[in-house]
RNA sequence: GGCCCCGUGGUCUAGUGGCCUAGGACGUCGCCCUCUCAAGGCGAAGACACGGAUUCGAAUUCCGUCGGGGCUACCA
């Protein structure tokens, strides 16, 4: 893209401290932090907690937790300071009260005195009568006498800024020129009574000094930015770049929500997601390279990135997708790399894994075979446990091979495995085969009752690999389990 | 209701007037490989929301309709 300007390049990401970060922060913090690799520019984080109430520094920590998780880095924020701290709108209250007395001072902005209630009824008549719904003014000319008297006794202000009664116009970075006439909108608060800002102003302010140049956000801002113009005006501040980026939406079209699924960072992690892989998912969720490369690294992102290949039209979050890429992503890692990201669910399902090397050896037998980490425990915890639950309804499946013929069967299975002398693949495999022929069996039906037998599944990593593994001991002890269940 | 954004297979998308008998990926289905399940290989089905207009020619431009979404707060 063109930059318009030759000052460095400033974005910035500005959740509000919910306790989680949603996955949509995250794309959109993705999106701004390649556009500043991209750039040579700066990334910011900022804190929007302007609703004092919902806001504390663990709510915080939740959003940073699940950004970091994922790779994203910021170059100033609070956690880490920089030139243009304090990085909390809650710590700028002063600032915000500078520019709103600025523009009481001014003219530009008034004290309103109308309850909520007054406010309510009245846009509801507006609704009904067909008309937008838009402050009046009332209070816009109250003189200095009749606000005195109100503050004596004691009514309640708010603070709202005179939009400019003209037609304001952007050009947006996807979208090209927006214009929108503020006459219609009417004047609109930035001060709430409580003193606090409201975000549209606050977020102004807090643009400005620090110097953003543009603003990566979601749509739904698109309309927002009208009043975040007004305030620019009226301060006679020039406005950054904006870019109205797309939303994710359940499988029926609805803003994504909690509803439809995991929407929170932590949620997929603890579903067994690869950052890395969640990462690539997102960045293609509302973008793409102009290529055929699906697979990007956070480098090859930084690269492939453009504004330009942004998309306009929202994306539904098809976890399907995630998944093929989560096991891609897991297929890429290395035995020992893999093992350690598997380690945490084992032990969360109870498996004692501290024998490196035998989980290595482990996780290397399923490595095609996992999509999500969390899989890990149902196909390995067989190799991590004495107690491996097998009855005779473990067999039951195949009509045509009868529960006689799957003892007898076990039974000679029993007898050719204790010939085997050297416990590998190879012997097990020879001996196990031979039997199959002998006694007239296809292999498959025969390994069937084996795995059966020794993991109590009938879906688990290759066989000769899993009996090596378990060793020639705890195999024929629990071929002898089976047996005996079997047998009443 | 008003204002705004968006509209290619089930999903993510390529496509910017002829290269399109619309390409890729996920998913689905079939076949191969195979000790189960995967992974891998090969193949198949499946889309330009609709209607007008412009043009020799439209997925691509314009208008309208329909559909989805957003905003219209003392939420962000």
């Amino acid at each position: 893209m063109s930059m318009t300007t030759t000052d460095t390049v400033r974005v910035r990401i500005a959740p509000s401290p919910t306790g989680n970060c949603h996955v949509g922060t995250a794309r959109t913090a993705l999106y701004n932090m390649l556009f500043a690799r991209k750039y040579g520019g700066k990334f910011v984080l900022r804190i929007d907690d302007t609703d004092l109430q919902r806001s504390t520094k663990e709510s915080e920590e939740g959003v940073l937790e699940g950004l970091r998780w994922l790779g994203i880095k910021w170059d100033e924020g609070p956690d880490v300071g920089g030139p243009y701290a304090p990085y909390r709108q809650m710590e700028r209250h002063h600032t915000y009260r500078e520019v709103v007395s600025q523009l009481l001072a001014s003219g530009q902005a008034y004290y309103c005195y109308c309850t909520p209630e007054e406010l309510d009824a009245e846009r509801k008549a507006a609704m009904e009568e067909g008309r937008p719904p838009r402050y009046s003014g009332k209070c816009a000319h109250l003189t200095a006498e009749q606000r005195a008297e109100l503050d004596a006794a004691g009514a309640k202000r708010v603070v709202r800024l005179r939009a400019p009664q003209e037609t304001l116009t952007f050009v947006d970075l996807l979208r090209g020129e927006q214009h929108k006439d503020m006459a219609e909108r009417g004047d609109f608060v930035i001060v709430k009574s409580d003193g606090s800002p409201v975000y549209n102003f606050a977020t102004v302010v807090d643009e400005h000094l620090m110097e953003i140049t543009h603003v990566f956000r979601a749509v739904e801002h698109l309309t927002n930015t009208f009043d975040q113009l007004s305030v620019y005006k009226a301060m006679g501040w020039k406005p950054p770049q904006f870019g109205h980026l797309t939303l994710m939406l359940n499988p029926d079209r609805t803003k994504i929500s909690k509803r439809a699924g995991a929407v929170y960072i932590g949620e997929f992690r603890e579903m067994g997601y690869l950052p890395e892989a969640l990462i690539n998912f997102l960045a293609l969720l509302g973008w793409n390279p102009g290529t055929d490369q699906e697979i990007f690294d956070m480098d090859g992102l930084v690269q492939a990135f453009s504004v330009e290949t942004l998309s306009k039209s929202d994306a539904i979050f098809d976890i399907k997708k995630l998944d093929w890429f989560n096991g891609v992503y897991i297929r890429s890692l290395s035995v020992p790399e893999l093992a350690l990201r598997v380690k945490p669910f084992m032990e969360r399902a109870g498996f004692d894994v501290s024998d490196e090397a035998r989980l290595e050896a482990a996780v290397a037998l399923v490595t095609d075979r996992l999509n999500k980490l969390t899989e890990a425990p149902d196909m390995l915890g067989f190799l991590f446990t004495k107690d491996v639950a097998i009855s005779a309804e473990s067999f039951a499946g195949k009509a045509k091979i009868g529960p006689e013929q799957i003892l007898d069967a076990l039974k000679q299975a029993d007898g050719v495995l204790r010939q085997v002398d050297t416990w590998e693949h190879g012997p097990i495999e020879a001996s196990l085969r031979a039997l199959a022929e002998a006694m007239g069996w296809k292999i498959g039906d025969l390994l069937m009752q084996v795995r059966i037998a020794i993991t109590g599944r009938r879906v688990t990593p290759p066989l000769f690999e899993s009996l090596v593994l378990l060793g020639k001991d705890e195999s024929l002890r629990r071929i002898g389990l089976a047996i005996a269940a079997l047998e009443h």
